[in-house]
DNA sequence: TATTATACTGTATATATATTCAGTATAATA
DNA sequence: TATTATACTGAATATATATACAGTATAATA
């Protein structure tokens, strides 16, 4: 992305909103960026955020207080090297809940994003044995990357009716899913893919056990 | 910092905010609460958001807007030492090496130090299947703690006579120790003190499983 | 030269937002 | 049993805030 050259002016206001973000933990008003700058109008600040947002510094979320999101070019740069992302683990609740939801993310852990060589998208939390065998057990975490792109014989995350599971996936026909768990105490899940709504999840990257 | 018990609801609205400021970059309004909740009433919004920081979870800027800081009990933690550590991975070569000679070292990977909870000096590649019933497959990286602080019943990394191995680790008596495999296939390994060498290189802490 | 970008003051206002008050209901605790 | 914590609905309101409008002034373009 190229950016328009910055003013001195500019990239002060534009200091001035990231140091206020560092020390309060959210943006400024344009109220509270004239108290830094020394304005006397709300309006000095406001067109000096639409110079920046035009230059692609921050962008604005209309109508609402304090949304100025501060586009850090260096994040993404940032990012590809960076030491860790930080990545949710999200409880793998028995029935009813989706899966995704904010509401089951147990916390938030740092991990370099190439940890696994692939790249994923969260941790799960195994509930279960149906794994054991491919040495897969209760509380481990597993590394899942949001995808549908699998292969026969590829272990996915799957949800059937709100029930999530991981298992061995193969499609042995266009209208039939089989999965299979990878213990002899559990059946195969045949799922007709005509009658039944199934799901996909993503796909098991890596795993995790903390012991 | 002892933060008091959290109640599941309270949870819920916490990862809520969590995630909103992860996805718009500034912390939500009571309203936007409600909307991702599914209040109807902003006060649902206001008592858990005046609960969270009665037991320490945020704090609320009194009359600003969005004026929420989520005190992440993990992240002064996590920004000071989240960058990541190089840890070596060590392969597990059948006999005649010295376990932690660079040469065996295949290559170093970056980790937060506090991943598995304890902390851990390198990892070891895990050959054969001898630890399959305790989720423990070939080509697995372990976590290894050099400590000779063990428990019956701890897995631990052993040398005897310049072999690897990984196994459970009980002590009967004081010159007896026996390593006993996770796996039916394989049999105890009982090492008399008094007339065998035997070394603990360390302590299982965790496991990784690239896939 | 006219135009545009920058850099402000000052006023006004619709609305976004925090926050209080009045209730209801349930479960846990003393 | 009374009390407290939790978990909400619903309404009301003061104010915090974005944002538009009307100006002034300077420097840099076209």
């Amino acid at each position: 992305m190229i950016m328009k050259d910055i003013t001195p002016q500019q990239n002060k206001v534009l200091n001035c909103i990231k140091v206020y973000i560092k020390e309060t933990g959210f943006p400024p008003t344009r109220s509270d960026i004239c108290k830094e700058m020394g304005f006397r109008s709300p309006n000095s600040a406001e067109t000096h955020l639409r110079a920046l947002e035009k230059k692609g510094f921050i962008s604005i979320a209309s109508g609402a207080s304090r949304g100025i999101l501060v586009i850090d070019e260096e994040k993404g740069f940032y990012e590809e090297t960076a030491e860790t992302d930080s990545y949710p683990i999200i409880g793998l609740v028995a029935a009813g809940s989706p899966t995704l939801a904010s509401e089951n993310i147990e916390k938030q852990v740092p991990c370099p994003p190439n940890f696994f060589g692939s790249s994923f998208d969260y941790f799960l939390r195994v509930k279960g044995l149906s794994m054991k065998d491919a040495g897969i057990m209760e509380d481990d975490l597993i590394a899942v990357q949001k995808t549908h792109d699998v292969k026969n014989g590829d272990i996915v995350v799957a949800r059937i009716d709100d029930e999530v599971t991981v298992k061995y996936f193969s499609k042995p026909s266009s209208d039939k899913i089989v999965l299979e768990p990878a213990n002899d105490d559990f059946s195969d899940i045949e799922v007709d893919l005509r009658s039944e709504e199934f799901f996909l999840e993503g796909k098991y990257i890596g795993l995790i056990r903390e012991n």
